[in-house]
DNA sequence: ACTTTTTGATTAATCGTTTTATCTTATTGA
DNA sequence: TCAATAAGATAAAACGATTAATCAAAAAGT
């Protein structure tokens, strides 16, 4: 059995005794502009492509300028963690769905890099995303210096999640952390909570500013203090001396910008033998890139993770048909679950 | 701004002052072969490109036969489904370790092709897998032509799971399903078991041949029958008459092939009042693709995904940095859970 | 001092496409 | 009937790398 090798455009043009041109318009179907072929010889070309079983060389495609119908993903943190569950299948599922309607592939640029294990676009002297026609940008601990890089090599790229990038103006679609802040945090002012503590997790990034800035105008609008309420956390600082500290205080609600913080503090509080929500309350900010351990039905906000990853995907493909296009934004609503962690504040017993 | 186009290799020589061919070395760290470059120019390319910020094309690269640092990773079902959690996590999981370890990006084909749904490598006269350097297949529903074509193409392949291939000696990294099978099937025996059913699910392609011939192995040397034992079945034919049937007819226990035929076949056996193991035995063979829901402690057999994965990819590793290696081929031992499904055979009572 | 070897670097072909410019023939218009 | 236009096809220049074949100069061997 003979090993062909596989059969390039030059060769089909041999077989059909045309010229390279007219197989790769009838290849991509082109009808217009200066070139042109007759319905014989597409009909030639068409035979020897199926005799010879002849498929596009991809990198060739790319390199020519041609379109490849593939779209790079990156993610900076990995997509198939081992601890966690993971945070970025639901918007993968929704960008994989699209693709798939799209007639599209996904080229999910996967690999860590620096010794730190962060990860870069451009790594090893290649920048890996240019074997697609476009890219979608994920994670939330994004190089700000390599995506402006990126953008101003005018390559197609969409960033999921907001960003303020200096001297460039990016695409997104970003969810609006602020206002669903600012709503839960005027849940707990409606049920006439007064003394509201904001636990923050350490390098949240962006995200994690615009919850601040969320919690921070709802307390402002109630013309409540909060600068001594902001603090960042970890769980293993948040200790039974520090709740009884707070509560001691006069606090009687905790807004935590984590899961693993709001599940610290339900634990401290059930060692505490306090009850939630009948001796303080919690809501959670969802976040960020975790899902929740335990089944406590909290007052969270959703990020609308699915429906980001799809309107991430059309905006790109916009941005594919149209390459002069400005830089299209979008902000997304996120839902707000109304969980059992809230309720109004426990008389002062003094 | 002037906005600066993505430097070539060209205008690094050129800045350098060098020819292409210098830099190229320089790039790729050749210090053999017929190209060489003195420390000082080395020196003199590398502030070139630091200075205009080169990052190679991996297409033209791939194109001009240099490597790439990319892995194809092909699945024949999606990636990220929305309804069933996923059988390829694990796989996946290990596979984007192993890429990191090696310094490699992995390229995930994931669209969807035909009508019904059914993948294909070789879409729209284009073979997506050509931008790596080589390419991992998963998945049940393998299309055998292509997968025949790509091996004839010389293009590096492993593949995960075992299959025969007309013509060609594919590499593969499988799991022995035939001896976990009658390893199971052995301890039913054991456990003194006469009459054992085998329920298979209809369609499960290479895999479920094997697990039949493992069940058949085992029956065959107790010397007891299987012949009328063998049926596939789907959860919905697996009513409380069948199951009544086949105890008056004197099984004691049974193989299922899949977790859901389990599963259904223990929620009829509750309504029936039936316990298990008390009343009768089961033994799951684990997949094909799909992970158990009710938290019943199946004895069953666990397919080494991990390990498979990890294998896989070093398999194709070997296969890049030596060519013409001899396919390569590995058998991997399920593990086996004992789980709490299985007991001795109820007393007759007649 | 003269050949041989080694070192450093270049030239040009190649990989498989797309695309612009160009060139024949037909066809149309007046 | 002759110019103008359209249709069908081709040639050749990109695209951005790698690499085999060369070549000149310097170092080493005798």
């Amino acid at each position: 059995m003979a090993q062909k090798k596989r059969p390039s455009l030059k060769d089909i043009a041999q077989a059909a005794g045309v010229s390279p041109a007219a197989v790769s318009a009838v290849v991509n179907n082109k009808s217009g502009g200066s070139i042109r072929v007759s319905p014989s010889t597409r009909q030639r070309v068409l035979e020897a492509m199926q005799e010879l079983g002849y498929v596009a060389h991809p990198a060739a495609k790319i390199l020519a300028g041609g379109r490849n119908d593939i779209i790079a993903v990156f993610t900076y943190e990995a997509i198939f963690p081992f601890a966690t569950r993971n945070f970025y299948y639901p918007f993968l599922q929704a960008i994989e769905q699209e693709a798939e309607r799209h007639g599209q592939d996904l080229l999910l640029v996967t690999s860590a890099s620096a010794e730190d294990g962060s990860r870069s676009i451009y790594r090893n002297g290649l920048n890996r995303l240019r074997l697609a026609d476009g890219a979608i940008l994920l994670g939330l601990r994004k190089n700000e210096d390599e995506m402006i890089r990126l953008i101003n090599e005018e390559f197609p790229v969409v960033i999921v999640g907001h960003r303020e990038l200096p001297g460039v103006e990016p695409s997104f679609v970003g969810a609006d952390y602020t206002a669903a802040t600012k709503t839960l945090v005027e849940m707990l002012l409606n049920k006439g909570h007064k003394s509201i503590m904001f636990l923050g997790v350490p390098d949240s990034g962006e995200p994690g500013k615009e919850r601040i800035h969320g919690y921070i105008e709802a307390m402002q609008a109630a013309a409540l203090p909060y600068e001594d309420k902001l603090v960042t956390i970890t769980p293993e600082t948040l200790t039974s001396n520090f709740l009884r500290e707070r509560l001691g205080l006069g606090d009687t609600a905790f807004v935590t910008e984590s899961f693993s913080i709001a599940e610290s503090l339900a634990s401290v509080a059930e060692n505490m033998n306090l009850d939630i929500p009948q001796d303080f309350s919690i809501v959670v900010l969802g976040g960020p890139h975790e899902n929740p351990k335990h089944n406590i039905n909290w007052t969270t906000l959703v990020t609308p993770a699915q429906q980001m990853g799809t309107q991430a995907y059309r905006m790109l493909i916009e941005l594919l048909h149209n390459p002069d296009s400005p830089p299209l934004q979008k902000t997304l609503d996120c839902d707000i679950l109304e969980g059992a962690t809230i309720a109004e504040p426990p008389r002062p017993k003094r």
